[in-house]
DNA sequence: CGATGCATCCGGCAATATGCCGGTTGCACC
DNA sequence: GGTGCAACCGGCATATTGCCGGATGCATCG
């Protein structure tokens, strides 16, 4: 009743991609009778390892604009850069990062004028040595 | 048909709550018929509106590695990568991006070992002329 | 005005999925 | 060997789905 084992896991990662999938079909592709898959899928909602089932819904607001801010600094760490950032109500995630890039800022806006101006806002930034700025064209895929 | 009306906006938010709900409850409670509830879901998938439905996975491994691979295409569109993309269950999300990059893919992993495997396996796809991976070394912000 | 097209709704029927249950199997433990 | 248990399977009655024809309201147009 206790172990996740690699049967729960890939139902879990099914599940978390299509929830409505009827559990005989979910049961077919994880090679397991019907009654012993929904067994463990209940089992896994009654311990909470499911909390619920969610559809997911694309943005409702049409003028919206999503984008990718790639952000060198001139030395880490950048408290000071972070907590700017985390002002902007736009900015939606940051993630330090390793490599040549330091942080990946995920930022939307409702305008291309806004991206500019926040776009300035970071480049100008006292520790920000390089800035690209990547504007979302098309979400392909999302998961979860 | 394209207006999202207050019922659209009723199914959305039982939807978003509940996503395994029969139809036919739904529809109860929308006081509609099922079929007419039926069509309206379906309008709002083909619409892009509802992306999918997931599950609600609670607290999962711990020991999980996320990254970006930054990539540029030799051409684009590439149905090719994107499709072979959405087969590794690692990726998470993959975003289509202006400028000198192609396409931003957000990754989790188990292991760095994992994560080599993907990135070998995405940067010798035909299409890609170049791959940066970052990896995520702390999640700074982040916004619902 | 009447005809046409269209979006939306309803209900019905066959096919499919679910809830529930008894029965089997493998395994640990005394 | 006997008992308890967790996990599995299949079957049957019931619920849900997919699919269809048909009704209704409404705008458009000759």
């Amino acid at each position: 009743m206790q172990d996740i084992d690699a049967i729960d896991r890939t139902i879990l990662s099914i599940l978390s991609q299509e929830a409505r999938i009827p559990m005989k079909s979910l049961a077919g592709r994880i090679g397991l009778s019907r009654s012993a898959t929904t067994e463990r899928v209940s089992r896994l909602e009654k311990a909470g390892v499911i909390r619920g089932y969610r559809a997911d819904i694309g943005q409702l607001e049409e003028g919206t604009i999503q984008a990718f801010l790639l952000v060198t600094l001139k030395r880490t760490p950048s408290i000071g850069v972070l907590d700017r950032l985390a002002g902007f109500s736009a900015v939606r995630k940051v993630s330090s990062v390793s490599g040549q890039l330091d942080l990946v800022v995920e930022v939307e806006v409702g305008s291309i004028n806004a991206l500019n101006e926040l776009r300035n806002e970071v480049a100008t930034m006292d520790n920000v040595e390089d800035l690209t700025t990547s504007i979302v064209l098309r979400r392909d895929i999302e998961r979860s």
